[in-house]
DNA sequence: TCATTAACTGAGG
DNA sequence: CCTCAGTTAATGA
């Protein structure tokens, strides 16, 4: 994939979450970055390393994750294409968590020096990115009351429609399917649960006809019951800037 | 390798 | 007694 394209991903992103000027769009257009692909599951950048780049996804699934003493891996939040997981590492070097792939994937590294010169220059896209890296955190906040307070039944609705509604802004939803290329390891790793649980929830909500998963894609049967069921307020995503 | 299911166990309401 | 969820193990795709 061209770099062109990447660049594209992220500005036509950014349009959607932060109204971005003609110029500025110039801006992120003359940005070096250096193109990668990595195989699924494989760390990009890991705990307690020093990053000097950020990396935009261009193709593919990422998720960042903390691993426990125990070897057990909790996935902290889930990355798709156009999305630069770890914007905050221009500012806290040193990583404190894992960013890994889940899927196949391509990156575009950007050096932080880059990032920091066009940060200085343009106050606009510096605006854009520190209100990306809030969105950030509000979908922290959400991940932390979906994993402590939900059912599982929920957890596991509540992902997939947070998942869908950011898939929709980069048009890859497809009527009532999307995707979401996770084992159903990686699944209970996201949801604080083990896969065999995984598998015990997935089959109840397909024969309760809200949601079927299957081969990496999701397919809503019963949207309603399925909002119910995710108890999913769309607020915290603050994908209209105007509001 | 991943998904599926059963059987058993225990916590907790 | 019921629901939820972890463990273990067997089996299939």
């Amino acid at each position: 994939m061209p770099s062109d394209a990447i660049r594209a991903a992220l500005v036509e992103r950014l349009r959607i979450s932060s109204a971005i000027a003609d110029k500025d769009v110039r801006e992120i257009e003359a940005l070096p970055i250096s193109v990668r692909q990595f195989p699924a599951e494989t760390a990009v950048v890991r705990d307690g390393e020093r990053a000097t780049n950020c990396c935009l996804i261009a193709d593919g699934f990422c998720a960042r994750s903390k691993t426990i003493a125990s070897g057990k891996r909790q996935i902290l939040s889930l990355h798709i294409p156009g999305e630069i997981p770890d914007l905050m590492s221009l500012f806290l070097h040193v990583m404190d968590h894992d960013l890994s792939t889940l899927t196949p994937a391509t990156l575009g590294f950007i050096k932080h020096d880059d990032l920091q010169k066009l940060h200085r220059r343009n106050p606009d896209l510096a605006e854009m990115f520190w209100r990306d890296t809030l969105i950030d955190a509000a979908m922290f906040r959400e991940w932390i009351v979906n994993v402590g307070q939900r059912p599982a039944p929920a957890r596991l609705a509540h992902v997939m429609i947070e998942l869908r509604e950011r898939l929709r802004l980069i048009g890859r939803v497809d009527g009532d399917s999307f995707e979401m290329p996770l084992t159903q390891e990686q699944v209970g790793e996201t949801l604080g649960i083990t896969s065999v649980h995984v598998n015990r929830v997935i089959k109840q909500v397909r024969q309760d006809g809200i949601v079927e998963f299957n081969r990496g894609r999701v397919t809503v049967l019963d949207e309603r019951k399925f909002q119910e069921l995710a108890d999913f307020d769309v607020r915290y995503l603050h994908q209209s800037p105007t509001l």
